[in-house]
RNA sequence: GGGGGCGUAGUUCAGUUGGUUAGAACGCCGGCCUGUCACGCCGGAGGUCGCGGGUUCGAGUCCCGUCGCUCCCGCCA
């Protein structure tokens, strides 16, 4: 508990006993008693008693009866050592109190919207009122201990050398990635700029530009769908840097990481965090940035069924499956099931081995006896997904995830980070009929790969990396391509034109073109790692003025219409129906 | 774009198979008590049950629509 201060910044201890403070601060509580008033005095570093004799303070009677409004108080008095036997360990007020002489009402309050020591308040209600949010504990501890972060972050950035450059907030359009935000110019009428989705090319364009180690603590902005993990506006940890060694870029983060949860939770960590290559966490986890904070993982039975009389599991290209170390009901299968074909499973299949040896299952007719052999362990269900090994990775995926929420497999108290490496360099779009970046376009392929980039970019692997804690994607970065040449081949693989190419990228095939060292480098979410770190479920709580999930701000009711006199200047006819602007 | 959950007092919530005047706690207002600290005691104000429509003798409750919030899928290089 930190000591509560005087104005001149000194602390208050019992054997300061007489000395004359001056305080100031929130009133958390009050109370009247024995013809005294006391007052909880609130600061951000903690909570002290004020006991006023009203008659020498009459303002401190004026506050009586509102016991939960927010008054800000200044006072003057002496600090008294409490009678051992009067201090309730149980109490937030402690070992000292101060009699007031003088105590002056700086600040009043209307009745609160909410009370702040309450949980469970609305959403909509704690951000139009962020300014209470803020002032509970929790809340404080958040932000306090994200600025604790960044400026961690600085310190060690700056012990490599690493410089501190900013980038433009106002940029081109990408016509890769998420949906950009736009922003009208009066000067150019009819034309946008798009703010950054992440400061991507400029940082390569610096590396080229001789800073070889640039950082940058950046805003970015993607117009997606946001989510209890995700934010529309973030904050990165954005870095560069030439001739990249992928060793060091780890430690680097290791280090930063590390450093951080010593200082701000006391929680030691293990470095090098572990790694794991993309195609092992697809195969054991259904994920890229797997959760290890509970085993559960992924079994293959592919070859096992491969003659099964069940023409799913016989034909399927994979047949992976998840032995939940219980027997599942029907019921609860069915409804595993309901989530699975939600997320795009044609089905779930499943055999409970009772601990009496009995199996259960509607195909277990259709299974050889020793392929319910092969599988068979009492006490378990197994739970199959057969389709495309993609889809069944992903349908798995979820689900493991899923069950260890919902059977509490996962350890909370764990720490579980890793890097997971050798990306795949492209996805098959199905729709496009095309080939797209699993990174971006950026992304430099292995050097073992380099042939396949003509024969099989499906299996081309890029030189990515993201790094993963306890299920959250918290960092991820790659190797560039620094050849014009190579970029133009990858390029033609997205089916991004010559022309397109020219177009959108010039300058920075131009500055590819002009000696452009090889580089690399990675990008943090400041946000998703303060979520990480606080344990918090909600991104939206470590950001202290966040928007809602449909992209609204309630306390400024951002984003509004604007004026039609405005639009004119800006060559834009708004198309949408929309409220005229409030006046 | 799709699916789930929620919407009742300032706040957090309860509200039975549809049935008198819709409740509790906290907060707020008034009074009392008086070294209190989740103070206590007495009293009071406060509700378009999100909105619109329907079924019904009767709707907070059932049905349809709609709006808002939230969680998830898609999307997020």
């Amino acid at each position: 508990m930190n000591a509560w201060r005087d104005i001149d910044g000194s602390s208050l201890r019992p054997q300061d006993e007489g000395r004359t403070v001056m305080l100031a601060g929130w009133v958390a509580r009050r109370r009247d008693h024995g013809g005294l008033v006391f007052i909880d005095l609130r600061d951000e570093r903690g909570i002290v008693q004020l006991v006023v004799n009203p008659e020498n303070a009459p303002e401190a009677a004026s506050i009586a009866h509102e016991t939960r409004n927010e008054f800000v108080v200044q006072a003057r008095g002496r600090v008294v050592r409490r009678a051992p036997e009067t201090v309730n360990p149980n109490m937030a007020t402690g070992e000292v109190e101060v009699q007031v002489d003088e105590l002056t009402i700086l600040s009043r309050s209307t009745p609160l919207p909410f009370q702040l020591d309450e949980e469970g308040v609305d959403e909509t209600l704690r951000i139009r009122y962020r300014w209470l949010d803020l002032r509970r504990e929790r809340l404080q501890r958040n932000i306090r201990t994200r600025a604790k972060l960044t400026s961690i972050i600085r310190q060690e950035m700056e012990r490599d050398e690493f410089v501190d450059i900013e980038t433009p907030i106002m940029g081109k359009p990408t016509p890769e990635g998420a949906r950009d935000f736009l922003v009208p110019t009066r000067l150019q009428p009819g034309r946008f700029f798009a703010l950054p989705q992440s400061p991507q090319i400029y940082k390569q364009l610096l590396v080229i530009a001789g800073f070889e180690r640039y950082y940058q603590i950046a805003r970015c902005f993607r117009d997606e769908d946001l989510r209890a993990d995700r934010l529309q506006e973030l904050t990165q940890l954005d870095v560069e840097l030439a001739f990249p060694d992928q060793d060091y870029l780890f430690s680097l983060i290791e280090r930063v990481i590390a450093r951080v949860w010593r200082e701000t939770i006391g929680v030691e960590l293990e470095t090098p965090f572990p790694r794991m290559q993309w195609q092992e966490a697809d195969l054991r986890y259904g994920s890229d940035k797997p959760d290890l904070r509970f085993g559960l993982e992924i079994q293959d039975a592919t070859a096992l069924t491969r003659g099964s009389e069940f023409g799913v599991f016989a034909n399927a290209k994979a047949v992976r499956y998840l032995r939940v170390p219980r027997e599942l009901s029907r019921g609860e299968v069915q409804k595993l099931e309901e989530l699975a074909k939600s997320w795009g499973a044609k089905g779930l299949a499943y055999v409970v081995f009772r601990a009496d040896g009995e199996v259960s299952s509607p195909i277990a007719k259709f299974l050889a006896q020793d392929v319910l052999d092969a599988l068979r362990e009492p006490g378990t269900t197994a739970l199959f997904a057969a389709d495309e090994p993609a889809e069944v990775s992903r349908v798995l995926g979820f689900l493991r995830l899923h069950l260890g929420r919902e059977l509490e497999l996962v350890d909370e108290t764990a720490w579980k980070f890793l890097w997971v490496t050798d990306f795949p360099m492209f996805k098959w779009d199905p729709e496009l009929e095309r080939w797209d970046a699993e990174h971006h376009p950026f992304t430099r392929p292995t050097a073992e790969s380099l042939p396949l980039l003509d024969t099989d970019p499906g299996a081309a692997k890029a030189i990515a990396y993201d790094l993963v804690g306890n299920g959250l994607e918290l960092a991820g970065g790659s190797f560039r391509i620094h050849e014009p040449d190579l970029q133009a081949r990858v390029f033609d693989l997205l089916k991004i034109s010559p022309e397109e190419q020219r177009s959108k990228f010039g300058f920075l095939l131009d500055a590819l073109a002009m000696g452009a060292p090889p580089h690399g480098g990675i990008a943090s979410g400041i946000d998703r790692l303060s979520m990480a770190l606080l344990d918090e479920p909600y991104i939206r709580d470590t950001v202290a003025f966040p928007k809602n999930q449909a992209g609204v701000d309630p306390m400024s009711g951002a984003p509004t219409p604007v004026e039609p006199e405005q639009l004119e200047e800006l060559g834009i006819a708004v198309v949408a129906e929309v409220e005229p602007v409030e006046k």
